[in-house]
RNA sequence: GGCGCUGGAGCCUGAUGGUAAGGCGACUGCCUGCAAAGCAGUUUUAAGUGGGUUCGAUUCCCACCGGCGUCUCCA
């Protein structure tokens, strides 16, 4: 199968070609871990995982690696942002939505950067995220990895990509790497210095080209700090890519290079001076494929306009009034093509939720229809192959999800076919449970006590003809974000996933 | 200002040089005590603007306009 990825180092739509046959090897950016991931990590997150399992479907190898940052970097001109975290941990402490005792002592950067690890992790899993269900040893942290990066700095120093300033201070040289620029575009003749507002005049002095960025910085008062042959101090931001990437893939030139679009300068470019300033290669990754941002009502997510939320803000239902599935959140955020800006609606949300909900009763009948088989089932399958070839086109999901509805409503004369084929189908989706995938099946479609009362209390009335009754039980349960359905002889309820 | 992406019905969107497909929502009917769900049907003047190529352009090309990202915190 004809694979195409929009590489964003050439700027088209490339046909993908891994290194090593049948495997590829890629690499995501991932969180910074001194708050909680918000929607907008996650829609980039999603979109390599589903580019993870597209491949598996369609037979490679992957092994894909995320790192978790949790080293506290230097902003110029503002506080550490460890030093933010503990000050936020602090208020959310009070508010409750850090929980009492999980964080210690606040001013403890280890502690935050683990309480936010494990955060994330656990609304990773919930949404799917195959990485952090499965390999929890591809996630590698950075604070694991500063005797890398001291590694990476002394060879690039040793093959005149860096240099120490007159400061201290160990910066890359871009004029050493004249391929800088490749990526995004800013090429060194046409970067305005400062132009994005973020450079500050003074640390410019030090260095030999205003775009030489920091390896290395020596500082004792830092919150996190390390012994190195430039005195104690910390990494800077970009080195832990190129090292972890090298050390948990194993190889210097790695297949796909995956983050959001902000990521691609200065971040992307840095990490391909780097590494291949370290390796001599002309290429660090050869696909570099970035998700672009997600909106939420049409307005970009931004704190101040009250419109930011974090993955566990959507599952606790502050953004619809009522609680999402995780499934739910997940085929939201993966629904709509990675290159373009998603808008996040609650009522995305609620569309999502009854397809969600559709697919997981397909698959309820199905299985009780199969009674217990199962066939084999391969691309082969005309269904599967028209769902593939549509992801193959620049995980064209729309298309594959096309695909997937009129699927939906064809025959399933044969349910251990169907069965099958709809499982393949949700090796990529992953939005229900399937043996040991992240998603937990808890409620899915299930009730509560509390719901199953109000039920059976409905059953009576109904038998008694108190229909008055009956329907102030249903909108109740209504209220309570249930489904009820009322048969002839009986009542059944289903609670909502959204 | 440089570099890059993007523009379709109420919303999300596929394919495509010749009738623009699908999903959601909405509406109607069957069903129901009434609903919901399900099934059937309806939602017919939807492609930013202006040029060019063409018998024919939503599709290819150019310009412009709008949206977005980036230009040293960032998914």
């Amino acid at each position: 199968m004809k694979i195409n990825f929009y590489n964003s180092l050439t700027n088209q739509q490339e046909e993908f070609k891994s290194i090593q046959d049948g495997v590829v090897k890629m690499y995501s950016c991932g969180p910074t871990v001194y708050d909680f991931a918000h929607i907008g990590n996650f829609r980039s997150f999603l979109f390599g995982d589903l580019m993870r399992r597209f491949l598996e479907l369609v037979g490679y190898e992957v092994q894909h690696v995320m790192n978790i940052t949790d080293v506290g970097h230097m902003v110029e001109g503002e506080a550490d942002k460890m030093l933010a975290a503990a000050s936020r941990v602090k208020e959310n402490k009070k508010s409750g939505r850090v929980p009492e005792g999980a964080i210690e002592d606040p001013n403890d950067p280890y502690q935050i950067a683990d309480y936010y690890t494990k955060a994330f992790l656990d609304d990773a899993n919930k949404l799917g995220y195959k990485v952090a269900a499965e390999y929890p040893q591809s996630m590698p942290r950075a604070t694991d990895y500063i005797e890398g990066m001291i590694k990476m700095i002394e060879r690039l120093i040793e093959r005149g990509h860096a240099y120490v300033a007159s400061d201290g201070v160990v910066y890359y040289s871009v004029e050493s790497f004249p391929e800088y620029g490749n990526l995004s575009g800013n090429t060194m003749d046409k970067l305005q210095s400062g132009a994005g507002g973020r450079v500050s005049d003074q640390n410019q002095s030090m260095k030999k080209h205003p775009a030489d960025f920091l390896l290395w910085k020596p500082d004792q008062k830092h919150i996190m700090k390390w012994e190195s042959p430039w005195g104690v101090g910390y990494p800077g931001w970009h080195i832990e890519c190129s090292v972890m990437a090298a050390e948990k893939l194993g190889q210097d030139v790695i297949d796909i290079h995956t983050g959001g679009e902000d990521l691609i300068f200065p971040h992307h470019e840095c990490e391909i001076a780097q590494s291949c300033g370290c390796s001599g290669e002309s290429h660090f990754a050869n696909y570099w494929v970035h998700a672009r941002f997600l909106f939420v009502e049409g307005d970009k997510m931004s704190k101040s306009q009250g419109n930011f939320y974090t993955a566990r803000d959507v599952f606790e239902g502050k953004v619809t009034g009522k609680p999402v599935h995780p499934a739910v959140l997940r085929f939201e955020l993966i629904k709509s093509h990675y290159r373009s800006n998603m808008n996040f609606t609650k009522k995305g949300l609620t569309d999502s939720a009854n397809t969600v909900m559709k697919l997981i009763e397909l698959r309820q009948e199905l299985e009780s229809k199969a009674e217990g088989k199962m066939a084999e089932v391969d691309l082969s399958n005309p269904v599967l192959n028209d769902f593939a070839t549509a992801l193959a086109d620049d995980l064209n999901i729309a298309g594959a999800l096309a695909v997937m509805h009129t699927w939906i409503k064809s025959d399933h004369s044969d349910p251990a076919l169907s069965l099958a084929i709809w499982d393949k189908m949700n090796s990529v989706l992953a939005i229900a449970p399937i043996g040991g995938e992240g998603v937990s099946d808890a409620d899915d479609g299930g009730s509560d006590d509390e719901g199953e009362a109000m039920r059976l209390e409905m059953v009576a009335a109904r038998e008694a003809k108190d229909y008055a009754k009956s329907d102030e039980l249903r909108d109740k349960l209504i209220a309570a974000g249930y489904d009820v359905q009322i048969g002839k002889t009986e009542v059944t309820i289903k609670k909502k996933l959204a």
